[in-house]
Parts: C-alpha cells; structure tokens; sequence
DNA sequence: CAGAATAATTACACAGTGTAAACATGGCGG
DNA sequence: CCGCCATGTTTACACTGTGTAATTATTCTG
C-alpha cells in the first residue's frame, strides 16, 4: 500500500498539477498535493517551476485556524488561448485565458452546410484583424484548438466533409507558429462544463454527456482519464426503425430524423434556434397543439430507447441530456424513460441509471473551444510542444 | 523526439517484456527492446532478474549471419496457472502454464441456469481433487482466472446473476493462498486469441471480436492497451424492432432474440450444438429448407443492422464475427453486408471497414480461461500481488 | 509575545533509466 | 586455423524525479 516510487516524467507531473488548478480554479499546495497524489514536497518543487516561468500565481489567503496555508495557487491570467468553434450556424472565434474570461470575440454566420473553401474565406481575412489585435497589446497566443461538429472519426465527418490534412495546414499558414489542436464539439462542451462551469451540473464522476441538437450525439466523461480521450458518441444515426424516416445521412430510421432539433421543428412548425430561444416553456409559449405534442412525446421515447440501446453497449452509471428534450415537462419527458426502460438491460431503474436535464447552453461560444485550448495547453505541462514525448497534435 | 526518460515502476517494466514475451513465444534480446520500448541496456537488467527468478529461459539459438543474437529467450514452462470457464452448456477448470499447454482439464456438464448454490457443490469437490494432483506433482499455482458469460455488469450479470462477493470468498475457500482475476467470457476469448493462437485470423491492428452464439457479445480489441482494458460488447439486447420478438431478458426485438443460436436452431428445428458440430455446411447438412434459409438471411441482415448501429457509435477499423454465420454459404452471408449498409455511417465500405469471419472455437475450454490467467499473470509483473501498486484483482 | 499548529522547503538517499564504453560471440576471408 | 568484422550483451556512470525526514516559515491563540 506504501505510495511507491512511481516518477513521472516532468511534462507529467506538471501537467497533473495545472490541471487540478484549471478545474479547481485555484486551490493551496496541501490540497494540491492530495489531488495529484503527489508528495508536499514535489508540489513545492513543481509549484516553484511554474511560478518562475510565470504560469502559476499565488495571492496571499491565509486559512481561519492556525497554521494553515498561506497562499493559494493560481493559474497565470496572462496566458492568451485562441479558441475556434464552428456550428451549424455560425464560426466563432475568440482569444481568452485560463480562467475562461474572452478578450476578443468574433462570430460570423455560416450555413450548416459551411465548405471548406468559404470557410478558408471568412477565416483568412478576420485571422489578420486577429493578429493586429494581438500584435498591437503583445499578446502571444500560447495554444489554439478549434472544434467540429463531427470530428474525429476515420470514415471522415459526415456533417463538414472536410479534408483535415488541409485544414491544418490553413491554420497552420493563416496562425504560423501557433500550435492547435482540433476536436469534436461534444468534446469541447465536456472541457467547459468541466473547466469552464463551475457545477452546472450536479453529476460526479463517469457519466454521457448527451446533446440533442441539430445532431444527436454526446461524449462519454470518464473523470478518472484526461478529456483528450473522451470518446466521442454518435447516437444520431442509429437506425432504430427499418424503413424509417429518411435521415440527412441518406438511411432510413435514424434517431436523428425523429429527434433533431430540425425533426422537432417540422413537427411544430417553428425554427429550431427559437425553440430554444423560447427556452423552458416553449411547448406552452409556441401554443403546441396536443397532435403535436404527443408526437413530441413518442419522438422522446425513441430517444430513449436508443439511449437505452447505446447504454447496453456502454454503460455508464449517468447521463445528463441538454437540448430540447430538457425543455419539455416533466409529464413529457417521463417517455425518455418509458423508452429506456423497453431497451436497457434490466430495465431503468433510478438506482443504477441516474439521468437529469440540463438546459441547453447557447450563444457562449467559442467557450469551449476556449476551455478545451485550455485543457491542452495544461495537458501539455505548458511547455512548448516540441520538446518532449510524442507531440498531442492529433488529439481527437 | 530523443527518447527521453521515463521511468516506470519494476513491476511495470516486468510486465512489459513479459508480456511481449507470452504474445511472441520467445524473441531475441534486440527485439523485446524495440517492443518494449526500452533499451538493450535495461532489458539486459530486466532479463537478468527474471531469469535468476526461473521465470524466462534462454535457449542458444544463433542467427545466420554474422554478429546475431545468440540466444532466445522464452517464457519458462514451469509456471503453473489455472483456468476456469463457465458456459452455458459447461464448467471445465485446468491447469496449464505460460506456453498454453493444458496438463489437466475437468469439465463438466452445466445447465444456462446453473446456480451459485449448484456451482459450489460442484466445483468444491473437483477443487479438492485438484490440490491433491497439483500437490502430489509438487506444483504451485500461481494465479488463476475465472472466466464468466456477462460478468462485468456494473447491474449485475443478466445471464449468471450471481453473487461475485460470494464467488470470490467461496474460491477464495476452496482454493487457499491462490489469487485469482474473475473477467468476462469475451475477454478470455480475446487473451486466447491473442496469445494462444499463432494466428488465427489475419486481423491486425484495433479491431472489434463478436460471438453469435447462446448470447450476442464481443470485446474490443485495442492492439495498444492491455487485455484487462478491453470491454466487453454486450450488443445482444439492442432493440432493433419495436415490439418484435420476445427476448430471455424480457424485452421485445433484440438482436439476440432475432440472432441467437437458440432463435437459429428454433428456425431449423435443429439444438444449437449440432449446429455448430455440423461446421461449414450446416445449411446443407441439416437440410435446411429454402423458407428457413430465407429467414436466417433475414437473420443476418438484422445483425449487420445492429452492427452498423453498433460501430456508429464505437467505430473500429475490422470486424471478425465467429459463430453460426461464419458457417453460412457466403451468399448468404451477404445479407450482413446489406444490414451494414442500412445503418454504418456512410454505408457499408470495404476500404473502411474490414469484415471477416472464423469458424467458431469449440471444445477449447478452459483455454481460455488459462490464456487471461497467463496474461494476468504475466502483467503483474511475475511478483507476488502483494508488494506494488494497486492490486488487480478487480479486472473486468 | 510565546506557544501551538500546520505549511513549505530542503538535504538526502534511492530506483530505474539512457549513454557510451567495454566485452562476448560467431561467421568469414585469407 | 586465425584474426577481423559485425553485431549482441553487459557494465560503469551520470542523471532525474521521487519520498522521507529534518528544518524553517507562517499565522492564529491565549
């Protein structure tokens, strides 16, 4: 049981350390040295390192009783992040730091079906508007990441077909000498909920994070490991009804095509983006009829039964749901269940599936891809991406 | 990129080459370094240790040509493991060691419902037969691996709901001062692959196994990640049709209801075993009718249907599927490509995804089971489970 | 302002590593 | 048959990150 001597490499250990401090925004090297299962003794070390090259901070904040600690650890405000964050209705960008707060902030909008030469366009002019701004206050961009709807799987992104060898290379020339790092936009909603919020949720440890947006697809949080090896989980196009409605993907009976924020909106006859602007009480504030409500109700028993039918195959002891379903009454809601419990092995049962409702968050990008720069540079020790151990670029 | 240092704990560093060992079945000194990552320097060490402590041997051995290696160093035979597996038709238990050889095998006739009362009358007098062979030839068993149908569940196993406290108290009763790692059958499965079949599907790389057989189940197998880390695949009870047929877990429409050797052997009119038995031209053998081939078709359309549901949502590179379908004529096999095609993001590819099949292993039990004990074994490093690290004896 | 309580730093020993030099082995040409 | 060559194997050494334990610093309490 004797915490033997197990040494990390130094990029490691200092990575351990930034970020505990980005999730816990700040905390005294006793509480430090127990999250990172390090000793006092290598905190001190560490903390030392990292105060001298001006990445962490400590204010003076002494504990009420005697002999506590003295001062709390912070990360340096002064490190500058580039996040990109494409959607289905609009490219942002903004620069901001550790702490989440944005300093610059650009949106444009784009078609959902955005390609990759307009894209190029847009970007290439408000990038040199970006480095004016920069250059002009000797901002230095330590890290960028930009996130993709879709991203990341090996078949290529069925919602921005993109090539990524190019896109890189684009970014690489419009941003020389910045490092990136491209994700997938569930991924990034994970890095702000865990870095950027402080509990929107009150979900601890393993959990689905599952958005029901434009698509459906979600990410699984696996506390224990580092948000780089989220994995990604598209729902959207499980095939739940043979012969079903036709999808966006070009098959048939797709939870998608009864689920998305567009199948609801055919339903009710009103924009996707209103439905959530109407928020909480849109079934009453669009005046729904009940043909249409009940219709809403079965769509939400498909998307339980295809949780239920994911959760077979991954089973994780929570789920949280943000999008529209998160908007509907409770009343409504209990279908999600009745559908879980017609698939999830066992049945649902409070006990072993604990699922809430978070309301859909919008208009706060490039957040995420903000909080997911964050992540990686953390990840990184904050050293420079050259020197040590295999280079994170890839990071899906 | 120079290969800077990382130390890692000895037990790790035994692991590894170990491990590297038990995949190949003996290598040269050069290249378990370039395996292992590590270099001749420290597997010299490392080589060293394990050989002063019986567990490799080195056998001369020259290259051809000139200034080779001069000796191979294997995995010692002496090392005693003990395998146990549980089916649905059997429980077989046997000793074996590293090289996968089996010096004693029991087996017995099992019902799918054997309970945990049962199981213990009926391994506990086997178990003392067993100490009095091992001890008459003065061998000592040094790990053993148990392997079970569905274990893993955080919800408790739907196909063996027992008690896994009481197993591993009642083994730890009948089989004293002997540590041992429960797992799923799957995982086994893959362990046996891995390291106990040269090779036997050409397979390389990340890819997912998946059993048709009494259940529908697999386990992801992940080149770079130990076999303690695989998951296990439960796609079984996927619900694939509303209401559809009724399945053991008493739900409506899941694959396994549709898919199952049992649901097979109900179209044919024939018991799963014979099935199996009657291999590669089972349809013909059996004198299957042109309406039951029909709908055993239809059978394997709904399993490309779910398993294209399945890597939506879990891609992976290749497929190996073992079980009935791999003995159907390829004509008719097809019907699981055209399943794929309807619900696999982007439709069925075979430059993307690689679809082969293996016969079903049959009456290899409880090699299995000795292949996850050898692995278990071997990733402890060879020491004792006391001393280092966190025990292991939670492996799923 | 002394004492108590805890935090933070530092000296030290240690384990596992890579580098590079020394040593070993077997084939080949003379 | 012998020395050379190419490669594999071991060893001496320096280095890094660690934990332990002793030392020093800080702040509250009485």
């Amino acid at each position: 049981m004797s915490g033997r001597f197990v040494p990390r490499s130094r990029r490691q250990t200092r990575a351990t350390v930034l970020e505990s401090l980005l999730r816990t925004k700040g905390a005294f090297r006793t509480d430090l040295a127990r999250e990172t299962s390090l000793t006092e003794a290598s905190v001190s070390r560490i903390v030392a390192d990292l105060r001298s090259e001006k990445l962490v901070e400590e204010r003076k904040e002494s504990a009420p009783h005697a002999g506590g600690p003295t001062a709390l650890v912070t990360l340096s405000n002064d490190i500058n992040l580039l996040g990109i964050e494409l959607s289905n209705s609009r490219l942002s960008f903004g620069v901001g730091n550790l702490g989440g707060t944005l300093d610059y902030v650009e949106r444009m909008p784009a078609s959902p079906n955005l390609d990759q030469d307009e894209f190029e366009r847009l970007f290439a002019t408000s990038a040199v508007a970006l480095r004016e701004w920069s250059h002009a206050r000797g901002i230095d961009l330590r890290h960028a990441a930009m996130s993709i709807p879709g991203y990341g799987r090996e078949a290529g992104n069925p919602i921005f077909p993109w090539d990524m060898a190019r896109l890189k290379r684009f970014l690489g020339e419009v941003l020389p000498g910045l490092s990136l790092t491209l994700t997938n936009s569930v991924v990034a909603q994970a890095a702000f909920h865990r870095y950027a919020m402080p509990s929107t949720y009150g979900v601890e440890g393993d959990h689905l994070f599952l958005f029901v947006g434009h698509g459906v697809a979600g990410v699984i949080v696996n506390e224990a490991e580092p948000i780089d090896a989220f994995s990604p989980f598209e729902m959207g196009h499980m095939v739940i009804e043979r012969d079903g409605l036709v999808c966006r993907c070009g098959h048939r009976g797709c939870v998608e095509a009864y689920t998305s924020l567009r199948a609801v909106s055919t339903i009710i006859g009103v924009p996707g983006n209103e439905i959530l602007a109407r928020g909480d009480r849109f079934l009453d504030a669009l005046e729904v009829d009940d043909v249409a409500r009940d219709m809403l109700r079965e769509r939400q028993f498909l998307l339980g039964l295809a949780l239920g039918n994911a959760l077979n195959l991954h089973p994780v002891p929570a789920v949280v749901i943000s999008g529209w379903p998160s908007l509907t009454p409770e009343s409504d809601r209990s279908a999600i269940f009745e559908g879980l419990n017609q698939s999830l092995l066992g049945g649902y049962d409070e006990g072993r599936l604990s699922l809430s409702f978070i309301a859909p968050s919008i208009g706060n990008d490039p957040k995420a891809a903000l909080s997911f720069a964050a992540y990686c540079f953390v990840s990184g020790g904050g050293l420079e991406a050259a020197s040590d151990a295999p280079a994170m670029e890839e990071t899906a």
